[in-house]
DNA sequence: TTTATTTAGTTGCATATGCAACAATAAAAC
DNA sequence: GTTTTATTGTTGCATATGCAACTAAATAAA
């Protein structure tokens, strides 16, 4: 049987950045979760990106957390769902509009957003050794424009 | 009810390449996808691969095709059976060894990747005008360095 | 005021994915 | 040659995600 040729291109279609950033991200996404995992948190990428950002910005309706988070409204109602479970989150309905939830970060979610935030820290930073500062924004850079063009697009 | 943040960097931790990727991984499936369908054509980006894969290799076992696009391979099960409901590819059981199922791209197959193939090249190229190759050659570089990382630190 | 429209959130359905456990086959150990 | 181990692929279960359809509430239109 011949041998696999594990040079090419695989993720995409010729020339494109596409495949690098698909597996990047989903390697960065395993070693996330397998360090999460190793340090005794059961806690995924995205519940930690919900933390940091209720964290950030104080209690926040479903829809705008939807937004910010680029994602699906029901996807984020069952991921609330499970933070809330979990006891890292809670839904308070807003009195002067009675079809809003409120998600607030409860005592405990702000506590292990505290203990998880220095891990996250650490892990990316490993992540990332070996590029440099003006290889980390021209990563960010032409990120940005590759969204702006897909947006453009979708329009 | 205080204004949303949207400037923030919203999808990972404090400084780090992560969000700007998933983002545009994100928005760049969604402009494939959108596009295929406007085309009216069926198929997901990862099918897309497969038949890429496929069409350059030639058959090949399960096995080697999970392993090539670094995908689980019960996962890989599940898309194998999708696809050849769709008649893109078949299994040809292999005869030297009763427990390999070799992969085979039908002639359906092929000639929908020929389709679709130009098509795929197209929306790289708009999704990533404005990159020049040095930025390009930068992100690449970049992705592989983090994949490497990463690698590492799973093992 | 009453009706129509819009908005926020949920649920049903379809689909995708990964881990654990499994069956069938092949290869290695003895 | 028989037993043990490893490999290939499948299935069961749990989880995640998106679209369409829905309910409840607020706003606009009549």
């Amino acid at each position: 049987m011949k041998p696999l040729d594990i040079t090419q291109n695989i993720c995409g279609i010729d020339d494109s950045v596409m495949p690098y950033i698909g597996k990047a991200m989903k390697f960065a996404d395993m070693c996330i979760c397998s360090e999460m995992t190793e340090q005794g948190y059961n806690l995924s990428r995205t519940q930690i990106v919900m933390l940091k950002v209720l964290h950030q910005q104080g209690a926040l309706p479903q829809n705008d957390l939807a937004f910010l988070t680029e994602r699906d409204k029901t996807s984020l109602t069952r991921l609330i769902n499970t933070m809330e479970k979990k006891n890292l989150v809670a839904r308070i309905p807003n009195p002067d509009d009675k079809r809003i939830n409120m998600v607030h970060l409860t005592t405990n979610g702000e506590k292990l957003f505290a203990e998880v935030r220095p891990i996250m820290k650490r892990i990316i930073s490993e992540m990332q050794q070996g590029l440099s500062e003006s290889d980390i924004s021209t990563v960010k850079k032409a990120m940005e424009i590759i969204q702006d063009n897909c947006i453009k697009k979708l329009q």
